[in-house]
DNA sequence: TTGAAACCTTGACATTTATCAACGTTTTTC
DNA sequence: GAAAAACGTTGATAAATGTCAAGGTTTCAA
């Protein structure tokens, strides 16, 4: 499984680093069930998930009980509430696997351990909170910008693995409507 | 100016850093009227901003010529087009001042200079980083999971100044919602 | 200072989207 | 493999929100 780590973090920094197998040593290996919950809103999230199989989802719960995706991740990505992390505060959300997945795990003493050990993965880590933010930027953008056809529309062509690959319920969720909406709709675009 | 920069930065890191003459010096003071543009979406962007006086908007143009607001930003905060500056590709976005402001802006080149040289500069834009990511990740969560009525509330709860400080027109474009509905909801809140 | 422009509010109405219920289909679980 | 649960779709209806127009007020710029 680490295999794909590595072959991650070599091309997210554009070469091998020194040290690669000490920061491969800091990660242990997890496997979940569809549905189960790695981080619960509320609790103060200890690991940063890196995921070699499946597909993760982030959300809130709102008034009425309903899910609300603000975002999923998929295989060769990472995934932590980064904030609740990096400050062990309470997470403002919940993060649960959407498929049966195959992760990479890395505790947060060992993170901080590793970023202040080696410049490399600072550097990674930059990278991928850059990354995080302008898929973030994007997100509030069409929320605030389009209506709901046009947010499938947006979807469809920017991001056409959410459509293909996870239930109709879920996608409506991320995309701020109803199912119902959602299959009205998603015939139009 | 420089002093607002000196007391921000200082109390950003928990301390004084070495260098901090040095980082200040890369800086150039600016100021500029209402509604000044600092970056228009398609351009790149070659600067960070820091506000000493005044507020900025980012935000796109949707279809119909209406701009939505992604964020503000008031006295004592970093602005730019965080991954089109640190790519040097074409803005996704576009900043304007809401206010006449007054700004200290720091070109690419010096910032990864600065960025280059000293690990405090590093820490201090990675702190911003997480903050900024954090902030969309709330604008996010609020944006699908709460009606315009829910957001107008957790406005009001969360970020007053800018219901007090801002005109009606450019906060209902941050909430994602019509001029005439927010006057109507904004009673009931 | 004054005319022009932009803004805020209100009403009437149109459109979009949500909700509820029903039912056939698919998926999960034991 | 069979029962139960979750899902996807459709229709009817309700609720939320947008659009257009008008008029009073405030702000801006010459």
């Amino acid at each position: 499984m680490k295999d794909y780590l590595r072959q991650h973090i070599i091309s997210n920094l554009g070469k091998t680093p020194d040290n690669l197998d000490q920061v491969l040593a800091a990660f242990s290996e997890r496997k979940t069930k569809r549905n189960e919950l790695l981080l619960r809103e509320g609790d103060i999230c200890r690991h940063v998930f890196f995921i070699v199989k499946g597909c993760l989802q982030v959300f809130v719960v709102g008034k009425n009980g309903n899910e609300s995706v603000r975002e999923f991740f998929f295989e060769n990505n990472w995934t932590t509430d980064i904030f609740g992390f990096q400050n062990q505060l309470p997470a403002k959300e919940s993060i649960k696997c959407v498929e049966p997945c195959q992760l990479l795990q890395i505790h947060y003493e060992q993170f901080q351990a590793m970023a202040n050990a080696f410049p490399e993965f600072r550097e990674m880590y930059k990278h991928i909170l850059e990354v995080s933010y302008n898929n973030a930027v994007y997100r509030v953008n069409t929320l605030t910008a389009m209506n709901a056809l046009e947010r499938i529309q947006w979807l469809n062509e920017n991001q056409p693995k959410i459509l293909t690959r996870l239930s109709s319920k879920i996608v409506a969720s991320y995309l701020g409507i109803s199912p119902e909406t959602f299959t009205r709709l998603k015939g139009k675009a």
